[in-house]
DNA sequence: CACTTGCTTGAAGCGCGCTTGAACTCCAAA
DNA sequence: TTTGGAGTTCAAGCGCGCTTCAAGCAAGTG
């Protein structure tokens, strides 16, 4: 049989095998078949974690990505529910620019000021403020 | 004594007494003057606070806080020591910009493709590493 | 047979900015 | 007096995406 074990599948994918058990537990790929009471692999587990590794990338967490893998046994095609789901991630990212973009803004102040102590700068901060 | 009790200052600030307990810990905010074992502090403590927020807020760790306030009592201006660090930050931040527009454009590619199941999701992938 | 290697499970650890809890002290009001 | 509220310290908890550890099992090799 050509079957993977799971340090096979770690190793060719570029996980750990505790990464792949860590996957299964929370749902994020089927469970394994087992021999001997170890996990064995088909090539389509690859696909799984190529999902996975591409949702993580782009910023989802782990219950995210079950609500997305999970959905797959359902009549819907895959592209359509995951759309939802993407656009949602988009206004989070946009939050989070719009987060830095206000650390940035707070820096120059900070760069800007040539403050001489502390309360000069708490000074500063309160008429900001106000 | 116009001096704050420790609960005084947190209502006054609008943070919890752990935080400021928590400061002190951390070296902060400097070791506030005991009556019967308890803390009391001069109006000066503000500034402090005011300090950490502003540098929480801009995305400072508690340990480049830490490093930014110990400097307090050398002999440059705060201004100019902090200048240094703020500079650092703003490129680390500069990088958190990038990692957020890398994930967009992954989020992009998800609404893009009208993938009807996992494997033609992951035969794209691996068309788009290569 | 022993030995090694890789696997199994469940539980605990990590970093970080606090919060929460337990067990205690101190002071003021009823 | 007793009760309550606020303070003290030290230790542990939180979330999250795993990793690491402990203790043991299965299969292949000499």
């Amino acid at each position: 049989m050509s079957d993977l074990s799971i340090g096979q599948v770690a190793q060719r994918f570029g996980v750990r095998t505790s990464a792949i058990r860590y996957y299964e537990s929370e749902g994020l790929i089927p469970k394994a078949m087992r021999r001997a009471g170890r996990r064995f692999y088909e090539a389509g587990i690859f696909d799984h974690l190529i999902f996975i590794r591409f949702a993580l990338r782009a910023g989802f967490h782990i219950g995210e990505i079950r609500t997305m893998v999970r959905g797959l046994s359902s009549a819907t095609k895959p592209g359509e529910r995951w759309r939802a789901v993407a656009d949602k991630k988009l206004e989070e990212l946009d939050r989070q620019m719009a987060e830095l973009q206000a650390k940035k803004r707070l820096l120059q102040q900070l760069v800007k000021c040539h403050c001489p102590d502390l309360a000069h700068f708490a000074r500063m901060q309160r008429k900001a403020e106000a």
